[in-house]
RNA sequence: GGGCAAUUAACUCAGCUGGGAGAGUGUUUCUUUGACGUGGAAAAAGUCGGGGGUUCGAGUCCCUCAUUGCCCACCA
């Protein structure tokens, strides 16, 4: 091994060697129980950023671990279309060319649109090749590729003929200036002054007027009622009565419905079904006509009386003016609020109704309710199973018809002679009913997430019948994000039991974010964020792999630290010089197993050590607690097996150079096993340098405990060692000065006297002397008392003799503290009558330990 | 506005079903003994956001207030 850590040797060979070796694939295996995983395919426009890094090395871990573990492990992995963002990006990069995809027409955009696709594929694919992903790259996906458009098509089909997709009416943003729809991302929002003006609506066969408020006076001429919210005393009275429009001079109702804020404005709020997605809401629930005011152009159109030919501006100067002069203008306020603006010609986008494509939710909902409550699919953090109840169970009719021009064809054809519409797997060349070859196909593309909702089908091989799909379906785990649990995983869960009747996955993990340094979310705007690849350059994947989750609760959010990385740099580094130790000590020696030889106090102690970690590490992969499973692993290589194990194994060396080797190849190769997940490479490259490898660490077994041994001894002894340790650094005794010791044993010598070794080396003890009784102290040292053995450190010419006497008894106050405490929830009666009696028993002992130290102290002073 | 989280040492965060407050960083002291100075040994440091309550016992459960963050919906 080279004397220094430097992964930029190694990572990428290791890398092609797995590729190579195909260890990532797997194939339909009866004799093996399947574990799979479908990756949230990223857009494929993206760049790898500190979010995947996190998100996809989750499932790379617990792959990593299955695969050990001796399943058949498959983990897909894909790219997503992403239609919207990724048209918008290409827009604004013909907005830079001087052109649009208006200038384009439709075909030229298509062709751009694909040549984007293929331009960005190999980037963020070859950059989860940096990160050490083990996906089956063979099984690559893409949710615009041919499988994956036959499934939409199939689906499409299937829920359409069982009369679950219909045509039906929404608001959505217009803007009136591109004549185009444009998507709520699209859509700038900016807080722009503006006023209240205050109208009244005379109540029919009465004086009485009733007051509203509105922002878009405008708009009255397309009310269709007024509303107040239903428990407001105010206006109870006045429910089912109608009053009279101004300036149309129309009765509309007044009704009452709860998404008016009786506290906002005068608490009544005129409905405008028509120009309003609130009202258009409001209009739904109380069946309302719904008239269209302002045309497409922004014009008030045919419905507007007077004021047709206008546009909304001067619509709206007109009619302010028209209300005071007919006195029906009671005030205006000055109010300043949000107003949704074109991205492109920032023009006030008119929210206007128009026909859409819908999936009718209610049946499919039913039973992705069920499966959730159940059990049968589980969010391993239990609130998210809240958010989830709570979309599904007010579930609306999901709108998949977008206004834009790449993604997913909507597969309908409309017969312009006989007005037939024609939905089938296969694009129809004359209409069934009256033979004409005049068909219109819809103009409008699919919601990226209806093909998203097929990824865990369409990846295994869904529409075709295949064996992969029977085998490897339904998947294991789906690890995603939380913002995405009602647009995405709730879709995948109603899919899946719709199209397969399975579910996809049976257990959801939810991971947090990783926030920026400064705490907040990594943003292009705000400049903070920080390029994985550059960590990578900087430190190795390893590095920055581990730093992500090491003492990290995955489901919660995180910060960044390049310091971190940093400090997990230098760990890769301690894992580095311990292995190399290691191999140094076995050069030349026949390595036997550890069942084989005869282990000394330190190997017993160590291996009941890793036994334990290798416990507690499978009880946290079992809960996805990976973050907690990193520390244990991390603690333990450190300060057990380094500052600890090697240490002793160097006194261990001489006398028991047989058993030593044995455990220390066994516990190396041990938890680099228990690391591997987290650390594919560094600990490939130490593994293939250790004896009785197998072909990669990545195919071998997954560790299992060998047996526990008792040992009081040695963590008694690890005790005494850092009790002298203090002592020395307390009375400032350098490290590299040696002193003598004595001791005294009180029975148990032939043990006890295994550990004198390790206490002399571990300790600078220069000569340790064995004495049989008390009274053969020296007379001035520090004396520290054990169980079974007192130590007398005889430190006379370092000690001042009144400091030592005050350390002694700030010692015994401090067991005093103790014992009182312990005596007072003895005798509370509370305490012993209602708290579990092994508490007790512990706390009765501990009583007696102290109380006996204490008096082998007071003896000391 | 609705929903959800968080608030623990100077900093970043752990603390599962209630039973004597933990880690890492930073700070201070000592240390170049052949795996490692990207190291080793030790020390100091907290009224667990405030206030109530349940309990023999609360960082942990309940209520309430405050602050911060996230998601959704965006208001006539």
């Amino acid at each position: 091994m080279e004397k220094n850590y430097d992964p930029s040797k190694f990572e990428a060979k290791i890398y092609d060697t797995w590729l190579g070796k195909k260890y990532f694939s797997a194939k339909v295996d009866q004799s093996k129980t399947p574990f799979t995983i479908i990756m949230p395919p990223p857009n494929i426009t993206s760049k790898l950023h500190m979010g995947h890094a996190f998100q996809e090395t989750i499932q790379d871990i617990i792959i990593r671990r299955k695969r050990m573990q001796g399943y058949n492990a498959l983990w897909v992995p894909g790219t997503d279309h992403a239609a919207l963002s990724t048209e918008y990006m290409l827009c604004k990069q013909l907005e830079k060319e001087g052109t649009s995809k208006e200038q384009l027409g439709r075909e030229k955009f298509k062709e751009r649109i694909e040549d984007w696709y293929k331009q960005y594929k190999g980037t963020i694919i070859e950059q989860f090749k940096r990160m050490g992903y083990s996906c089956d790259w063979d099984r690559l996906a893409f949710t615009m590729d041919d499988r994956n458009c036959r499934a939409v098509r199939k689906v499409f089909v299937h829920l359409y003929k069982k009369g679950l997709i219909y045509k039906g009416k929404r608001i959505v943003n217009w803007c009136p200036k591109c004549r185009s729809s444009i998507s709520d991302a699209e859509v700038e929002f900016k807080d722009v002054p503006s006023h209240l003006w205050h109208i009244r609506y005379q109540i029919e066969n009465s004086d009485n007027f009733i007051e509203v408020a509105t922002t878009r006076p405008e708009t009255m001429l397309g009310d269709t009622a007024v509303a107040v919210n239903p428990k407001d005393e105010r206006y109870k009275n006045l429910i089912g009565k109608n009053v009279v429009l101004p300036l149309v001079n129309k009765l509309i109702p007044i009704i009452a419905d709860d998404y008016v804020e009786m506290d906002f404005g005068t608490g009544v709020v005129k409905i405008t079904p028509a120009h309003d997605p609130n009202d258009f809401e409001v209009g739904l629930r109380h069946d309302l006509d719904i008239i269209k005011c302002i045309g497409d152009d922004g014009i008030m159109n045919e419905n507007s009386g007077k004021y047709q030919g206008l546009t909304r501006e001067k619509a709206r100067e007109q009619i302010v003016d028209d209300l005071k002069l007919s006195c029906n203008l009671v005030k205006i306020e000055d109010y300043s609020h949000n107003v949704g603006h074109c991205e492109r010609c920032k023009t006030i986008i008119e929210p206007i109704i128009s026909s859409q494509w819908f999936v009718r939710m209610n049946d499919l909902a039913k039973p992705a309710i069920e499966v959730v409550e159940n059990g049968t699919v589980k969010f391993m953090d239990e609130q998210y199973k809240k958010t989830y109840l709570n979309w599904m169970k007010n579930i609306k009719d999901w709108c998949i018809s977008r206004q834009i021009w790449s993604g997913h064809d909507i597969p309908i054809f409309t017969c312009n002679d006989c007005g037939e519409i024609i939905v089938e797997e296969y694009d129809p060349n004359e209409c069934p009913k009256c033979h004409s070859h005049n068909l219109t196909k819809e103009l409008d593309k699919l919601d990226t997430w209806f093909s998203s909702a097929l990824w865990p089908l369409s990846t295994l091989g869904f529409p075709d019948d295949s064996p992969d799909l029977k085998y490897f379906y339904p998947t294991n785990v789906m690890v995603t994000a939380r913002e995405i649990i009602n647009l995405w995983v709730a879709r995948m869960i109603f899919s899946g039991i719709e199209y397969m009747g399975k579910i996809p996955f049976s257990e959801i993990v939810i991971n947090g974010i990783v926030k920026a340094s400064d705490g907040r979310k990594m943003s292009k705007t705000l400049g903070n964020g920080t390029d994985p690849i550059d960590m990578i350059d900087k430190y190795g994947v390893d590095s920055l792999r581990f730093s992500l989750f090491d003492g990290v609760a995955i489901q919660s959010d995180s910060r960044f630290s390049e310091k971190k990385v940093e400090l997990t740099r230098n760990f890769m580094g301690k894992i580095w010089n311990a292995s190399r130790y290691v191999l140094m000590q076995i050069e030349g020696e026949d390595i036997k197993d550890i069942s084989q030889v005869d282990l000394s106090l330190a190997d017993k102690w160590i291996i009941t050590e890793l036994n334990k970690v290798i416990d507690m590490v499978d009880k946290k992969f079992d809960k996805y607690d990976l973050g907690m499973a990193a520390s244990d692993l991390s603690e333990f290589f450190w300060n057990k097996f380094c500052d600890w194990y090697i240490e002793f194994s160097k006194c261990d060396i001489q006398n028991h150079k047989e058993s030593s080797c044995a455990t220390l190849v066994y516990v190396l190769t041990t938890i680099l096993k228990l690391l591997h997940p987290f650390i594919p490479f560094i600990t490939e490259n130490i593994y293939l340098e250790l004896p009785n490898h197998d072909e990669s660490i990545m195919i071998s077994s997954w560790p299992k405990k060998y047996k526990d041994f008792d040992c009081e001894i040695m963590e008694q002894t690890i005790n005494i060692i850092r009790t002298i340790r203090n002592a020395r650094a307390d009375k400032k005794v350098p490290d590299n000065k040696k002193i003598q010791a004595e001791i005294l044993i009180k029975n148990n010598f032939d043990i006890y006297s295994q550990t004198f070794d390790y206490i002399s080396k571990l300790c600078g003890i220069s000569e340790l002397k064995i004495l049989n009784n008390n009274n053969q102290f020296q007379e001035n040292g520090i004396m520290l008392t054990f169980n079974n053995l007192v130590i007398n450190l005889p430190l006379i010419s370092m000690v001042d003799s009144s400091a030592e006497k005050e350390r002694l008894l700030k010692e015994i106050e401090k067991l005093n503290f103790e014992i009182e405490r312990s005596e007072k929830l003895l005798n509370n009666p509370g305490f012993i009558s209602k708290a579990p009696s092994s508490l007790i028993e512990n706390e009765k002992e501990k009583l007696q330990k102290n109380k006996a130290l204490k008096i082998d102290l007071e003896k000391l002073v």
